[in-house]
DNA sequence: TGTGAAAAATGGGGCGC
DNA sequence: GCGCCCCATTTTTCACA
């Protein structure tokens, strides 16, 4: 991979079109096994364990999760907290509020508001508790969409 | 299951950290093997097995994921685009975009705006291409908050 | 890279407690 | 609901092409 970055090189397309095969096929079922990815993929289950090793090793495969359901596990209402910094010069909110489990996800984005955060709470009062302890922890000021419904989520990016 | 909802019943407050200790374990290692899972909780490997398999029965474990690299996938783009329908009347949005792969996520929302997606695409370029589609497929005017950063992303709910 | 075979580990089910 | 035994399947590694 040193001397070329063209994925011709090293088996043409068709490697490319089985990585991608792959990648897609265990985005859907973490578990599938190499003999069924084989099977798929119409290569030995060596060939295609060594395919996927080099997935993992390189990066493009990042890990394997079980995915949970949220509201089973008393955690129905999700919601997507716009924060804005009040103090513009300690603007470091992520590291702030990583302690807070109910933070799924935290992003820096470009736009009327500094973070986007996905939340997860068991209730209205849980999230009106978790919306101050933001404010108080980042000194920010918060916009919130509470989630009705989702239509889909966790699609695969192929 | 059906004579009682008391988890006490059914081996008392422990069993419920067992599983939780397993879901937790799982949502963070989807491949993790039951005789690893049995050695970090202390239990036989078919008892392991045996809850696992009702976790995944009862829907408290919906699905197992490889995680990718969406940038190495040639997608380092990611954006919230929040959307109004423009036509009050025919408001299924959800339904007209679910062509679109580049959209992984689709949530209705209650605040100013109606849906919030997440989308990731592979430049600037492309993300005009797909709010052009979005606005003309569903009907709607979109507002955009471009991804500078993820501080994180996918933390399990437990 | 891919193939095929052999060794090591795991998955999956039944039985007694 | 748990622990133990058995066996099919799978994972993992190897030499060879």
């Amino acid at each position: 991979m040193s001397s070329s970055n063209s994925p011709a090189e090293a088996g043409g397309a068709a490697a490319i079109d089985v990585d991608r095969a792959l990648m897609a096929t265990l985005a859907r079922d973490g578990r599938a096994s190499f003999t069924e990815l084989a099977e798929r993929v119409g290569l030995s289950v060596s060939a295609v364990h060594q395919r996927v090793r080099r997935l993992e090793q390189r990066g493009l495969i990042t890990g394997y999760r079980a995915t949970l359901d949220a509201t089973q596990l008393g955690l129905p209402l999700t919601a997507f907290v716009s924060i804005t910094p009040t103090d513009s010069q300690t603007d470091d909110a992520p590291a702030l509020l990583a302690h807070l489990s109910a933070i799924e996800e935290c992003h820096a984005v470009a736009g009327v508001e500094s973070y986007i955060l996905k939340v997860r709470v068991a209730s209205p009062d849980a999230l009106e508790a978790l919306l101050k302890e933001i404010r108080s922890a980042a000194n920010v000021t918060t916009r919130t969409a509470v989630v009705l419904s989702t239509s889909y989520e966790d699609r695969p990016p192929i």
